[in-house]
DNA sequence: CTCGCCCGTGTCAACGATGTCAAGGTTGAT
DNA sequence: ATCAACCTTGACATCGTTGACACGGGCGAG
């Protein structure tokens, strides 16, 4: 249980001052070749690793930023995180990484703890119903929202236009001559989702569908919970004929209980690709948007603001895409169908852009000037 | 822009030293309730939030653990890794994570950077082919192992038993009347899928049946990659009635592939359970172990070996269990089955537990002396 | 040749917290 | 009353690194 080496133990063995080991370290160019040379045979004979806490000590900052999702265990965010790590590691950058769960109030606590650790940057998908635990730290800590942007705040955010793509849905199941379709939500204090559900109601009300409270279900804030959610959407008199479940996880929840309940039947479209879901019978249809798009897409705004501090804040729009695949084109069983033909015309065969503009597959964004495109 | 608020700050309003708010501020005893008071309404005043970088330089540890695993999209480190963020956050730690993806040298990169800054510990996923740039730091860092051991390295691990179960996986194939079972894995470097590969020839072995190369596909580090050996195993002379996927991703490559083939008819055994594999037609049957166990497990012995660096080290067990689901209990075509027929009489019905012991909802597990059950 | 500049290197202090030790005060036992 | 033990509090050094600054020497320009 050796003491680690530290900088002045390299220096004395090189001989020189420690002020010198560290402008080796950190490729200083004023150093002589010889010194140089001399102080990296010490280094690699002593086997020094500079200690990194130190470091930031002196800095000010340590060179880790700090990532709050919801959940881990939805597969989005874990693939958000994959990205937002990779980026991170060629920048040498370490992730911390907290989860609030289902419990909003925990993002606050799980903010803070990133903070006291001096990370140099957050990325966070906004999950309380508040943030002013946010404004304050904003000011010595850059901030991308990610996934969407909290109530009146600006900032950098990386997002989806989860209005434009829920209405799409929805408008989509309309299309296919749906009449009943169910809503499977979150909380409506999660902004995406009153966001999500906001834009289901306007496809209704563009269609000329009055809205049926029993056929919007809330608080699916996991697979089981969203089960439950769904079972009770199909236990009243009169059940959808369709349904948009408006994130992964209600997907996750949804699907199984209409295999399991025989109700293959039901069209449904989902908010976020998941795995498998073109090997179901019916093959899912979604709302997709790439996870590593995102995740890259916050990474380096959060780069780019931590290199620039004062550069306006800036939106960046993911593209989405409707993915047709069967299940959001299941017809509504006869007798329930309104006016319109099964085969509504208003698709595209086929793969559909929804999204302001489609993702050339380099790392090109569609950028908006803050406060563009929100509503 | 202005400067945080430090110790100084607060014993400078609350008219003490620093040494009394830092007494304060870690709850320290000897402080008389007066004093204690008014440091406290400064704190409260000031807004003051100690600075956990500097309190790691002084103490010589981060208060933060490592975590090192495959890969994150794949959602069973995903959901491992959000049990030990869990875990951690209860014990006030923070998590660095690090992924290694299917480069397998990249991993000694990701330690050391987890090293160098001083984490408390490390609970790492092996995947490189050796661990020598784990043996020196053990000495100061201690390690957990997660998922598989290395070769030839002791220490605290928690693993399940990959040879166990693979052979179980295998035998439930062939009890059901397959003679030419194909294996799906990633690199035979790679521990994990060595052991389920033995595993497998051992089931082979037991029942009589020659192993064909031909039916060994590996290099499936990734769903396509997976998608890509699946599609070769297929296209030779003998395709396999049956397929023994030996983790998630090439189950994530597997099922799709035979789904869009048409060739829902081959049997399927899973290692890791997957979203959705209940709603798929045929269902897929899988060897199941909770992510949420493992890493959580995990966490919970780093914590200890952190408590009490000098207790000896421990092997957990998890236990894991074969789900039928119908996919893995699919006959042979006519014309390919050996003497047995297809209902193989070696299995259980329902649900079997084919581990040491049964997991019993709490948080006991099988702790297994260092060096035991595995060879 | 001299002045000034830059280059290589070193000295010193500081980042913000905490461990060590000691001072002064209080308490209790004798 | 006296002394020991204890409690509260503070002064100081220190964790390992880097920023600010200084110093001496070489070199180019005038």
């Amino acid at each position: 249980m050796s003491r680690a080496v530290t900088l002045r133990d390299v220096a004395r063995v090189a001989d020189v001052s420690a002020k010198t080991v560290s402008r080796v370290v950190n490729g200083d160019a004023h150093v002589t070749p010889s010194t140089r040379e001399r102080v990296q045979r010490a280094i690699d004979d002593l086997g020094f690793e500079p200690n990194l806490v130190a470091r930031s000590l002196r800095v000010g900052r340590a060179d880790a930023i700090g990532l709050v999702v919801e959940s881990l265990a939805d597969p989005f965010f874990a693939r958000l995180t994959s990205a937002v790590e990779q980026a991170a590691l060629e920048r040498g950058l370490a992730v911390m990484i907290s989860s609030v769960g289902d419990l909003p109030d925990r993002e606050a606590v799980v903010v803070r703890s990133l903070l006291v650790r001096q990370v140099a940057g957050l990325i966070v998908v906004p999950v309380a119903e508040t943030h002013a635990h946010l404004e304050d730290p904003r000011q010595r800590t850059p901030v991308v929202f990610v996934d969407r942007r909290p109530d009146g705040m600006d900032g950098d955010a990386v997002v989806v236009d989860d209005l434009a793509a829920a209405e799409t849905a929805t408008r989509h199941l309309l299309a296919h001559g749906h009449r009943r379709v169910g809503f499977l939500g979150s909380q409506t204090r999660n902004p995406t989702t009153r966001l999500r559900l906001e834009g289901y109601r306007r496809a209704l009300a563009a269609h000329g569908v009055a809205e049926d409270p029993a056929l919007v279900a809330l608080g699916a804030g996991t697979a089981q919970t969203a089960r439950e959610a769904a079972e009770q959407l199909f236990a009243g008199p009169q059940p959808p004929t369709a349904v948009f479940a408006s994130n992964m996880r209600c997907s996750l929840g949804l699907v199984p209980f209409l295999h399991s309940s025989g109700r293959t039947d039901v069209a449904v479209v989902g908010f976020d690709d998941f795995p498998m879901a073109d090997s179901l019978l019916p093959a899912v249809t979604v709302i997709d948007h790439e996870p590593e798009a995102v995740g890259r897409a916050a990474a380096e705004r959060l780069f780019r603001r931590l290199a620039e501090p004062d550069v306006p804040a800036e939106t960046v729009v993911v593209p989405v895409r409707l993915v047709q695949r069967g299940s959001g084109e299941l017809p509504p069983p006869a007798g329930t169908t309104g006016p319109r033909g099964a085969d509504g015309g208003e698709d595209d065969p086929g793969r559909t852009t929804d999204a302001p503009v489609q993702q050339d597959g380099t790392r090109e964004w569609e950028m908006a000037q803050e406060g563009g495109g929100r509503s």
